[in-house]
DNA sequence: CATGAATGAGGCTTCATTCAT
DNA sequence: TATGAATGAAGCCTCATTCAT
């Protein structure tokens, strides 16, 4: 990679970024390029440059989350751990995640909405491969008695939504920091799927 | 209220619900006016025969979600039931709630974002008394010994959270019916709480 | 006249009394249908009962102003009155006039942008014939030797526009009233014609 | 300034002096954007380049004629010429204004009903600032015993309401050039200040 | 590369007008 | 007669997008 190509490319990972975060805080259609051009101290016309046009943005800016959560999710399942602590780990992860991130929105919206054909399918195969991947490791758990005999799906679905709720309630002005509520939310999660 | 009235209210009514309807499902500002019309075979310019403006609209079909919900979480608290049915209650009011009329939308929402002044004031005084209610279940099953004792708050939150992320996975076309989920779902949620 | 016919006939006087004080206020666009009903505590549908839509509201309107300066200079013209005397008493009266209708409105609007065809053609001869009458006067004045030689049409647009702008400062919540006003205005104003 | 601003700046003004035609033309509610934008060979969209909305624009070009009236005034009151010419110099320029500019508008409109808050305040400060040279130059004209005692105020209003009036009666394709009026008219006009 | 400027489609809102009751 | 409701045209305004410089 070159050096111009570098600094495009970092250029591209600041706007995502801007996006995210604006995305995030407004929801799509109430957030502007504008806004999102502003907060980086460029100007409308030079976001297009580096991008198609919005729905790009988004597009790109989702894939971008979904592929830090997947490569995330990944790296843990690949430990050398014991399951319940691999789960409390992606868990922690994801809870950091998304308040660090101040987003989670890709999660929040509905992918059909926004996107179609390829665009659509690859946004679906990375939420269906974290969903696996979750999955997964809710399974290891069940079969190694660890967990009790939950329905794998339903289960994975009420803990992903008590997550992605999180951005809703915590507050950083708050006494614990990210870390300490991220123990504090995993332990009492995994209270749905251990063995009492 | 005479028949005229009765049917100005059925009127306001029926466009609140469609108007909860078309923004849970696609967010408030990709909603447009036209959509909530049309959707009732009406014309524009007579929603706002009814309602001020988009923003009356978004506040006033809020304002009832969240009446109906203290409603309900007020009866069931006056109930004479163990605690623990009683929360159980509550939790499957709350996600059947959520399924039958598509949205829970406006809980997913930042107020700040959409309400100020006497409106948000209203708002955040609806949604703390739910809140409130729901934690007063919480503690009361503590204080009797068969909840375990929990960050009331933080619980409370990952159970709200847990239920209204439903609407984004469930699905009307599977196996379960909406009942027969919010069963299982709440007995999963009730692990939190459960001593073991 | 029937009592029907009488009581339809005040009506639409009450209506084109309100018109004439909210339009003189608003002026002709910013004032709406609802805001002339409300001040006579109708509704909308009912002034359609009346007039035939807001157009035929402002002509009548403007014909019953002009109809009534009419009557007015006609009457002083016909007095038996030094010819002084006669042309005092008209602008007082048009001073008056103005201030307790509290529009002119008629007046400072170019009516070919609000009517057309016969409508326009009657307008334009009221407003005529208003003129010709004060011609009349100066020329008057002039032939008895007691008004000096000044061009008529010049010098009657100067006084008439003189007059009508006293809406725009006059305050009823000064000292002098209508009248007393009315008379310094008539004086001051008199000195353009009065031979020196 | 640079050339690029220098070019703003010039379309603003463009912008400005096409609204200022188009609302005296009509009245500012019956001026659409679509008018003002369509003299200029503009679209909408342009015009809310440079303009917040209609709002400011109104704002911005009545300021703009205040403002060119209050310079034309204070340059006069400053030139070494005897009171009498002084005045009729005034009277001329705003009567050639007048016509030229095709408006007076903003003088005619009660700024009440169009601005609030520091707008006003501002538009009331033009405008008194031009009432009150005015009535200075007036008051000189007493003192030097060259004008009559008058009510300096009254007689103010009177001639600056006989020259807005203008607007409405003049016609460009009569036989006197807007110079030759304004002289006529001052003449008269001065009648009533000139002591007998 | 970046930006100031321009555009046009689309959404919100108002309001004159109509009509059934 | 009177009115509550409904309608649709028109006007304001925003904003994604394009383009010349």
């Amino acid at each position: 990679m070159s050096l111009r190509e570098k600094k495009t490319a970092k250029k591209k990972a600041d706007i995502l970024r801007s996006a995210v975060e604006v995305i995030a805080e407004k929801g799509y259609h109430a957030t502007t390029m504008e806004d999102i051009a502003a907060k980086l101290l460029m100007t409308k016309g030079s976001v297009y440059y580096y991008f198609k046009d919005k729905q790009d943005l988004l597009y790109q800016s989702y894939k971008m989350l979904l592929e830090q959560s997947n490569k995330m999710i990944t790296e843990i399942i690949n430990m050398n751990l014991p399951i319940k602590e691999k789960l409390e780990k992606v868990m922690k992860s994801h809870i950091v995640f998304i308040i660090s991130e101040r987003s989670s929105y890709g999660l929040k919206v509905k992918p059909e909405h926004y996107f179609e054909g390829e665009q659509l399918e690859i946004i679906f195969g990375l939420q269906e491969n974290y969903a696996n991947s979750f999955d997964q490791l809710i399974e290891e758990g069940i079969q190694a008695k660890i967990f009790s005999e939950v329905d794998v799906k339903i289960v994975r679905n009420l803990i992903i939504g008590a997550m992605n709720w999180v951005i809703q309630w915590y507050s950083t002005e708050g006494k614990k920091s990210a870390e300490e509520m991220a123990e504090i939310i995993s332990e009492y999660l995994m209270k749905i799927l251990i063995r009492s």
